[in-house]
Parts: structure tokens; sequence; C-alpha cells
DNA sequence: CGATCGGTTGAATGACTGTTCAAGTAATCG
DNA sequence: CGATTACTTGAACAGTCATTCAACCGATCG
């Protein structure tokens, strides 16, 4: 890090018109504390789950199970994903570990349902991505413009 | 497909009590419908924005920029993360591409800022997952539970 | 102008991971 | 009970990707 501090030092420098060795210990200082707030098991954990979500297969299933809005049969999902039945068992157990489906038996079928969270990415996800090849990249002020629409519509609802 | 739908169709009879094909046709309708309602080129713009967070640096990177709430130098950033300098540089060249940050030449320096797209996801993430093994994963019932808390503090604000 | 500095770009490589095949388990059916 | 069904688990392979080294560009400085 020797090299990179002594670049960071002469930006501070430059940046901080007065160049007094105090005012660039603790800018250092807080990025340290940036770095620190964020956190190293929650980071790994919240990396857990975005790991989970990137991937076709395992974005798509849970996609379907938060529009589905109730859960829905392993031979259902099966229908939806285009993998071996023993590829999309591994999908739906990592995203099961990351928490973003719940798992129950039920007689001799097995069901799966997005949780909250899996809610909560797709709805935000949706709302942030414009596809199109424009997006709404414009430079974040103060604002978290988080919570956008919700209603995913598209519930089966049967019965 | 043929052996998945044999055994879905064996679901769909055991579940609707009637076992009437046209039930059962209806219901494969519908799961199709669920598919297609995402939308093959939203679902790719979406795993853009995901596999480019779902890395340790990029997100380390990501989350810091969020939590800065303004413009960061990239050589100030190199006090983050350690990886070599080209390699910050790729990082920052794959969050871009995802709209996730966005860089601009200032002088010798080159700064780069998270977009509101970043912030609505780090957001998201942050009141999603509780570190600790425990986590909120209950099944979602119908309410989505995003737009959670914001304000991620910890900005610099100095000057 | 040449030299240095800040940062990017491209190719190469090692690590990771998504998928599949084969075998295994729990439940129902006959 | 054995057979079948529905699904899971583990090992193995192929493809992807994050990182690095080297070369490069643009700007500033002397």
């Amino acid at each position: 890090m020797a090299h990179a501090t002594r670049r960071l030092r002469r930006y501070l420098e430059d940046e901080l018109e007065e160049c007094r060795s105090e005012d660039v210990d603790r800018r250092l200082a807080e990025l340290d504390t940036l770095e620190a707030a964020l956190g190293a098991d929650r980071v790994d954990a919240e990396l857990d789950v975005l790991s989970a979500l990137a991937a076709e297969t395992r974005y798509t299933l849970t996609r379907v199970l938060v529009a589905a809005g109730e859960e829905l049969c392993v031979c259902e999902l099966n229908a939806v994903v285009d993998v071996s039945e023993s590829g999309l068992s591994h999908a739906l157990s990592t995203l099961a570990d990351a928490g973003l489906v719940t798992g129950r038996t039920d007689g001799r079928w097995r069901k799966y349902r997005a949780t909250n969270r899996a809610v909560a990415l797709v709805t935000v996800l949706e709302g942030s991505v414009d596809v199109g090849g424009r997006i709404d990249a414009d430079a974040a002020t103060d604002d978290p413009g988080a919570g956008t629409n919700a209603g995913t519509g598209a519930a089966i609802e049967d019965e």
C-alpha cells in the first residue's frame, strides 16, 4: 500500500488547499471509518445473497416465485427454467441457503415459496433497471430512491 | 421436457381434485404466462446488474461510494479494496457498465460516484440481510417489504 | 519538448461455479 | 414387502470470471 498511500497523500494535499499533514491524516482516518462501517460479516452475508441471485437459472426461479406470490411445486418450476432435474434442485438449494426461498414437503411433492427478502430485491431491481439500453443512471444526490413500485401482479390465484 | 410435463400433469391432476384436462391445460398456460411476463431482455439487464455487484471487490466499492454519498477519487478507493491498480480500474469499469457508478475526469484525477440504482440496491440489501446466522427469511405473504430503511449514514462531508 | 504521474486497456491465468450424470433418500402405491 | 415416484446429494467437468502483468493514453510539470 506504500505507493498507493503516497499518491493518495498527494491527492489530498492537492484537494484540501492547505497541506497540513493533520488534515491528511484525518481524511485517511475517515476513509478507514468508511470501510470499517461496512463490517466484513455483513458484506459477506450480502454477497452470498447477491451471488445466489446472479445466475440466470436462479434469478428466473426467484422472479417466477415472486411473481406467483404463492408456493409452487418443484415440478411446476421445472417447466420454466430448462435445466436438468438435479440442476433445478441445486438451484433451489442455493436460493434456500441465501434465504431467498423456503421449501416444504407436502406429501410426495415439494413446494417452494419466495421470501420477503426475495420480493424486496426483485422489486427494487425491477424498479431500478429500465430495459432498452438507456438507464436511469444519473448520479445519486442524497436521497435513496429505494422502495419504488410494488405489486408484481401476474399472480396465479387459482383454486 | 416430455418427462417433466408428464410429472407436472400428474401433480396437477393430483392437486386440482377434478382431473379434467381442461384445467390442466389452463394451469400450464398460466405457468407459461408467468414465465413470459418476465421478459428475457429485462431479466438479462437485471442479471447484468446483479453480476456486477456479486463480487467482493466491486460490492465493497459500491458500498463505500454509497456510504460516502459523494464522489471519491480512484486513489482514495485504492485505499479500501486491496487489489492492484488495474484491478480497481477493471472493477470500476464493470460497475459503470452496469449503471451502478459514474466517473468523471477532474484535472489529473478521476472521480467516481454511486448512482441511484446503487443506492437503492445497497439500501435494500442492508435492510433485508440480518447478519449473525439468523435471517428474516419467513415466507412472503403478499406485502412486499421493500423500501425499508434509508440514511446510510457515515457520509464524509468534509470541506 | 521529454519526463513523470494517474489511470485505463488487453491478454493470460488461476480460481470459481453452473451444469450434468450417477447414485441415494423419503414417501406413496400395489 | 418391493416398485415406483419425486426429489436431493455428491463428484466431475466445462465454461466463466476476477485478478494480475505489461503496455498504453492523456494530462501535468519542469
